[in-house]
DNA sequence: TTGACATATATAGATTATCGATATATTATA
DNA sequence: TATAATATATCGATAATCTATATATGTCAA
């Protein structure tokens, strides 16, 4: 099923912070993780993302180095920072608020019992 | 909590027409009844509410018509239409897909078991 | 050796959702 | 009269994401 791309609209952010706390990763490999790891509901555009990673290192929240690949062009490796894990966790509890909070709202209708 | 707005992008049409499954309702009665079965986390403004009526309309989803209230000003209410009907239910379907892809990103962190 | 394709990063411009600010009109209340 | 609550409406700003495009490198087939 396509993704309504306006529902997916603000929680990018929390989900790229989120792979790098497994380990550092470039930008190619957190497109193809984020696939993988939402069963192929996330296909974030290298247009969305290379602009999201410079947002997120102005801010301080990851850092990034450069490292040659066996093959192809150098990979850029992004680092999460303490700050950046700081934040990703305020970025969970809205989240969770906020879909438990839709949540309400789709359940609680007519009042049928 | 304070709800990032960037996180609630997207969704509202969906909830607004989940509303109005309930019976027709005017928009002054929409923010207040969002807030509550949200208890209390979204906050949505006049200012969101009623150019997004008017493109529920334009959309055939909801129709319009006017009442006079008690006091104050003639209340305009909206009613869903069966396309409307149809399209929450497609709403509803792909908020939930991508309420639980989230939900496996932000579990299926680091492989610790 | 030429072209197509996959990998990899990057930017510009367009689209869209939402908000803040503002405007309006009506009624009740101080 | 003035202020607040109710109620609808529009405008301009902001922000997130996409499409399209650009670049550079390496592999593989024709």
């Amino acid at each position: 099923m396509e993704i309504d791309k306006s529902l997916v609209s603000g929680s990018m952010g929390l989900l790229v912070l989120k792979l790098l706390e497994d380990g550092d990763k470039y930008g190619y490999q957190m497109i193809d993780e984020l696939k993988r790891r939402s069963d192929d509901t996330f296909h974030l555009k290298a247009g969305s993302l290379y602009p999201l990673l410079h947002g997120l290192e102005e801010k301080g929240y990851v850092t990034a180095y450069e490292r040659e690949a066996a093959a192809g062009k150098p990979r850029r490796y992004y680092h999460l920072t303490k700050e950046g894990g700081a934040a990703l966790r305020r970025k969970e509890e809205r989240w969770n608020t906020y879909a438990r909070a839709v949540g309400r709202v789709l359940k609680g209708g007519a009042c049928f019992g």
